[in-house]
RNA sequence: GGGCCUAUAGUCUAGUGGCAAAACGACUCGUUUACACCGAGUAGUCGGCAGUUCGAUUCUGCCUAGGCCCACCA
């Protein structure tokens, strides 16, 4: 416990910049560099274009558009590399789209950009406020955007959108538009969820649980004279009870209902009702029903026709005498006193309980009654389901927290906020004839307040609707917006979706609803999950100061390394963040270029042709090779680069430099009958595996085809060419029990400390040494052997 | 209270109805015509209890612990 809070993110963040590693300057591959390098290739050569006259199926992809907050978070580094890895396989098989855009319409943005620039929207007039936060979002979007482009995210960065941009804010309202035409869409009064901090309506989604110490006091009400005890959280929203509720059941209160109580303090009188949702186990088992305590409360005074008293402001302060202009919390604790001194309380006691805050902000949530907009739903919870089920979601599990979400709803869409800044809900209403008038689809997108509009049947100056639409109402539409950038040529379903598992109850869920009102489709046919980073089993986060700066880790270690650890965990699981999981990746890379740089030396004389024959050891060694294409690639398709990745790593370093580089090295040397056979088998096997972990590490890969495989190949960039075809899979037990005999031949070195280079004496079984008649050249070769003998098997010494 | 996920070596992760695996760390060696950001080798592990089975780390149930989501929160 005490460890982990000793843990800071600035700590681990300068660990990273000063490792304590005596880093050689000796390295060949400047990470830096290379990689800064490539990203101008692929840029210049529009690599990632999508190319529509392309041949081929597409592979659409609906990338998430991150909140602009000033730099990436490691989370993003992480999610986006996962989402990566996919897109650029498929790039390798298929045409791929992939656009990519900023979500930066909303509150977190308009929040942003209060604290960047330390003013109070509220303070200031709406279009004011909207010029600030687009003249900030111009200068931090680039910088933020470069993030993605650092770290390798293959989008085409040129079909891009802003969720504040013209054509977006288009979309989006006119999708309000078709929703109010088709009856989806309304507007009511309504005690909703309401931030006194932000001053707006919330979501249900937007909801975030919190301890908080309270006290829960027994006051006495009186009755007759008597007093009747009611216990309370919430002394301060005495002013607003409007009921008092027994169970019908309860014996103890039976002659009290159908008569009037007194509230203490405000000296008012309130109906004493049976009402079977009072527990008879809580509290007294007496319930004070206020306006509005929580959503019981809207339910219970709905039910029983009560007349509200509202008693407090969007502000979060009383407007009931004696406490009005007081805040929430002031007149809890004052009013808590009055009643002290009154000597109106009972019992008291401290306890800590969970409330409902606001995910942005924090807050104590209020229910207040406004007006709001609303997309009906609850009416489609179970076609909402079913089109959910439509989707493959990787990995499946997740669909059951799609499912469970959905069946928990209680609410229908709360669309609108009350904010400045936003995208404008396109509505004015004609006060005379209570009638709502949206825009006309030409006029997108619109301002209201910008525009006068006047009744069609009256001809009265309608009032402009001044709220704006919540973030969620327009990144709904994603796919859709993505769509018209280029002229409707890809349309949903996509092929896929990628996100972090905590917004499938708000992006999934509402794009999901939005493509089903639209079209009556699902959005995507596959939805990618990923997990979140923690550090030491805690999730990140800034409040907790154990962030990692992905900034730093770039500069310490590369993209690539970066990505090489995000490729370590399996789709949809949280992963440990590890320095030394970095420190792996890089070494990785830096195998890879050795491997690259020696295996080319001893290609100089290659011709590029298949040999007539191939020696048995590389045609088995080519099977093997095979059947690791076909593992990936199995893999790949189904979401799972964590495999693809793993076993291209073994791969590569056990049976490709520490077994087959070093059996073929002195056939290679010495210029013997099979050194034409082994370059070929060297080159044809390094490219393959290049192209599998292209995916994974795009920048080493590229680098090393740009400056050894590209004078050979045809393709511009190796993420343009073709994923390897699974060959032929044949037995290779022949080289099985080589390497077998190999590994033997080295534990005896090992065993005996001699040297990897001593001579030895091999002797073979009548059996084996018949088995391996077409590789004994080669055995000699790597276990250094001057002579082997048909005997019973044994490993001499010399 | 409901749902979901997870539990494997000192650490972090793979994996399987039939010798349990990689990386890091530890230990013992070796090495210079790719690589010390190296090579070879050694030691060390399936949360607990039942059940199904010839056989369970793997399947089932329960328990314990951790995480996430929802509900409750007079």
């Amino acid at each position: 416990m005490d460890d982990k809070k000793n843990i800071s993110g600035n700590d681990v963040n300068k660990k990273i910049l000063n490792p304590q590693s005596n880093d050689k300057v000796k390295a060949k591959y400047n990470i830096v560099e290379a990689e800064a390098q490539t990203k101008k290739f692929w840029d210049e050569n529009k690599i990632f274009k999508f190319d529509k006259k392309r041949k081929g199926k597409i592979f659409s992809v609906d990338t998430p558009p991150p909140t602009v907050s000033g730099k990436m978070h490691i989370g993003h580094a992480f999610q986006y590399s996962q989402q990566d890895f996919i897109t650029r396989f498929w790039r390798m098989k298929e045409n791929v789209f992939c656009p990519f855009g900023t979500d930066d319409n909303g509150l977190p943005t308009g929040l942003l950009v209060e604290r960047l620039k330390q003013v109070r929207s509220k303070d200031m007039s709406r279009s004011e406020f909207v010029k600030l936060c687009l003249e900030t979002l111009k200068e931090i979007t680039p910088s933020f955007i470069q993030d993605w482009k650092n770290i390798g995210v293959s989008c085409d960065y040129d079909i891009y959108y802003s969720t504040i941009d013209d054509n977006s804010r288009k979309m989006s309202q006119k999708s309000f538009i078709d929703l109010f035409n088709d009856g989806r869409v309304y507007k009511k009064e309504f005690p909703t969820l309401w931030c006194t901090q932000c001053q707006t309506a919330i979501a249900q989604a937007e909801l975030e649980d919190k301890d908080l110490p309270s006290k829960f006091s027994t006051l006495k009400f009186s009755l007759e004279g008597k007093d009747l005890l009611i216990a309370t959280t919430r002394p301060e929203l005495l002013g607003a009870c409007v009921g008092i509720f027994v169970n019908p059941k309860d014996k103890r209160y039976a002659g009290y209902v159908g008569k009037n109580a007194l509230v203490p303090l405000f000296n008012y009188e309130v109906p004493i009702i049976a009402d079977a949702s009072a527990d008879m186990e809580k509290g007294t088992g007496v319930l004070m029903v206020c306006s509005y305590g929580d959503k019981y409360d809207v339910e219970a005074i709905n039910r029983h026709k009560l007349v509200p008293r509202l008693i407090i402001s969007l502000d979060g302060t009383l407007i009931v005498d004696p406490y009005r202009g007081m805040k929430i919390r002031d007149a809890r604790a004052r009013i808590l006193e009055d009643l002290e001194k009154n000597n109106l309380i009972l019992d008291q006691k401290d306890m800590e309980h969970t409330v409902n805050v606001h995910d942005k902000c924090g807050t104590e949530v209020e229910f207040l009654t406004t007006e709001q907009w609303f997309i009906r739903i609850l009416d489609l919870k179970k076609k909402l389901i079913s089109q959910g089920k439509k989707v493959k979601w990787h990995p499946e599990f997740m669909f059951k927290r799609y499912k469970n979400w959905v069946e928990g709803l209680e609410w229908d869409w709360s669309i609108s906020r009350d904010r400045h800044f936003g995208v404008s809900i396109p509505a004015w209403f004609c006060e005379r004839c209570s009638k709502t008038i949206v825009a006309s689809e030409e006029e997108l997108p619109v301002d209201p307040l910008q525009v006068e509009k006047r009744c069609p049947k009256c001809s009265e100056l309608a009032v402009p609707e001044e709220k704006v639409f919540d973030t969620w109402a327009t990144s709904s539409i994603t796919p859709q917006i993505t769509s018209s950038l280029i002229g409707n040529d890809v349309t949903i379903p996509y092929s896929v979706r990628n996100n972090a598992h905590d917004i499938i109850r708000t992006w999934d869920f509402y794009t999901i609803t939005k493509s089903y009102l639209h079209e009556k489709k699902i959005p995507w046919d596959n939805m990618m999950v990923s997990g979140f980073v923690t550090l030491k089993g805690e999730k990140m986060s800034k409040s907790k100061g154990n962030v990692i700066d992905p900034r730093i880790v770039l500069e310490q270690y590369g993209a690539d390394a970066l990505r090489f650890w995000a490729s370590s965990a399996k789709l949809g699981e949280d992963l440990n963040f590890q320095e030394k999981d970095l420190v792996t990746g890089k070494k990785t890379i830096t195998k890879l270029w050795n491997a690259t740089k020696f295996v080319f030396m001893n290609l100089e004389d290659y011709d590029g042709k298949k040999p007539r024959k191939l020696e048995m050891l590389d045609k088995q060694f080519l099977y093997k090779l095979n059947e690791l294409v076909s593992v990936c690639t199995e893999a790949f398709e189904n979401y799972d680069y964590a495999k693809a990745k793993s076993s291209t790593e073994t791969f590569f370093w056990k049976m490709f430099c520490d077994n087959y580089l070093e059996i073929v090295k002195r056939r290679v040397y010495n210029n013997e009958p099979g050194k034409k056979s082994a370059q070929y088998t060297l080159y044809t096997s390094l490219f393959t595996l290049m192209k599998l972990l292209a995916p994974i590490m795009p920048f080493i890969t590229e680098y090393i085809y740009q400056k050894y495989f590209k004078m050979r190949e045809k393709d511009v960039s190796i993420h343009l060419s073709r994923w390897p075809k699974i060959g032929s899979i044949e037995s290779t037990q022949e080289l099985d029990l080589f390497l077998d005999i190999l590994t033997r031949v080295r534990q005896e070195k090992s065993n005996k400390k001699k040297s990897m280079k001593s001579e030895v004496k091999l002797k073979l079984s009548k059996e084996n040494m018949e088995k391996l008649d077409t590789m004994l050249e080669d055995l000699k070769n790597v276990t250094n052997a001057i002579a082997i003998l048909e005997e019973d098997f044994d490993i001499d010494f010399v």
